[in-house]
DNA sequence: CTTTTTTAAACTGTCGACAGTCGGCAATCG
DNA sequence: CGATTGCCGACTGTCGACAGTTTAAAAAAG
């Protein structure tokens, strides 16, 4: 599988409006351009990106199977707002897929997978000494989605993609409470050390260690916010 | 499938319409109305079904981002066709998930947890004696939703659900492969058992063995049958 | 001045229509 | 006779419009 995520549009135009302006709208989200919460107006959105609702509508749609955005019936598109349970939720799955793919990965070591993965932790290690927090964050992932693309379960690595646009909701808040640069380097290559000493133990006892650490920077900084922002008047 | 404009908007006219078209699209794929592959038109569907084309290709993308279509630029929506190795890996993913949710179920196993699994258990058992089959996977399903439900991960569920509805996709295959009545009681009391023994190990071992079983079921049975249908001409 | 009722604006859900594109078929050329 | 090219029909992507509903503001009542 070509493991790049971008599509193989190289020099022909744009097609899709609808990925267009769900791209558009995954990164003013993303971004914090809307706020947690904030109700999405169709037409307002069609005015500003220069296309009829239609498309907005599709793309909406699609945000909110990825979680990004919730509809309510005759109300329209909000932003979701995670509250501590529901992050605390989104760590324990990410634990559980990861384990799994861990322990796969372990079992089909490829000199392949080994050479990207040290490969990546590089380019992360570079980009946690620079100032983009956003970077780093992203460097950070794609390390961890190369694992599970080398643990050879097509459904599982799509099933951490969904999870993965949930993490981005909050990556403004990620950047503020991530690890300082030398011990994501650290933490990193622990589980390449793990891998390749081939132990399963050792990779899950690593990756416990990581995702724990992960989850309890992330839900400490959303418990010092107070980041949520919830107005359910009616069911 | 009824295709004159009397069945469909009969009596239900009272919510969303492209919720109504989903459940449509997804009762008549699960009982092979449309074959895997096959190309849904817009045009016919708004026909049959009374209605635009606006609901309809929302309701796709609703099927689409479930798995149960997919959609070719420009060329419209395709009954998902799950080959071999697709099956082995939402098999995989689903052991994945329920072992963890196994391992946070019988830590925070309720009184009121144990009742209603029970209670499902029998139901399960009662369907099982009868001939509908697709009721018997329904319940069995539902069993295991269940124990998804009262690990208390509520992002663990929705994963859950959204690899279901991959099942549902070879539903009458499973039916015709699955097992005999007796082993389904027997299997699913034994992890009642191991949920009531407390004992993390016991439930690893019953909940490995329980998706085993029903792995080498349905992987066996589609390669009997050879049922895939895939024709990727263009990337 | 506060609270309730009324009214108006804005929005969503849905629809029909138009244009560009894709696939198949036939006519043409080698 | 086989391959290529141009054409035709069907379909998707996109658009603007209408009706019913929700939200917000304005007006009236206490």
């Amino acid at each position: 599988m070509a493991l790049s995520s971008a599509a193989p549009r190289a020099f022909i135009q744009q097609q899709n409006l609808v990925e267009q302006v769900a791209d558009y709208l995954t990164q003013a989200i993303i971004q914090q351009h809307f706020l947690p919460g904030e109700r999405l107006s169709e037409v307002q959105l069609s005015r500003e990106l220069g296309v009829s609702r239609a498309p907005v509508r599709e793309a909406a749609r699609l945000l909110e199977s990825r979680g990004l955005l919730i509809s309510k019936p005759r109300r329209g598109f909000f932003v979701r707002a995670l509250d501590a349970v529901e992050l605390e939720d989104v760590f324990d799955l990410r634990l559980c897929l990861e384990r799994h793919a861990i322990h796969r990965l372990v079992e089909r070591y490829t000199p392949e997978a080994q050479r990207a993965l040290k490969q990546q932790v590089d380019v992360l290690c570079e980009a946690a000494t620079g100032s983009d927090g956003t970077r780093r964050i992203e460097e950070d992932l794609q390390f961890h989605r190369l694992m599970l693309h080398y643990a050879g379960n097509a459904r599982l690595l799509r099933a951490f993609d969904d999870l993965t646009h949930e993490l981005r909701l909050c990556i403004t808040l990620i950047t503020k409470t991530h690890e300082a640069p030398d011990t994501i380097a650290t933490s990193h290559y622990q589980l390449l050390d793990a891998l390749d000493s081939g132990s399963t133990d050792s990779c899950r006892e690593a990756i416990d260690y990581h995702i724990g650490v992960a989850r309890d920077f992330v839900v400490k900084g959303v418990g010092d916010t107070g980041d949520t922002i919830d107005e359910d008047v009616l069911s």
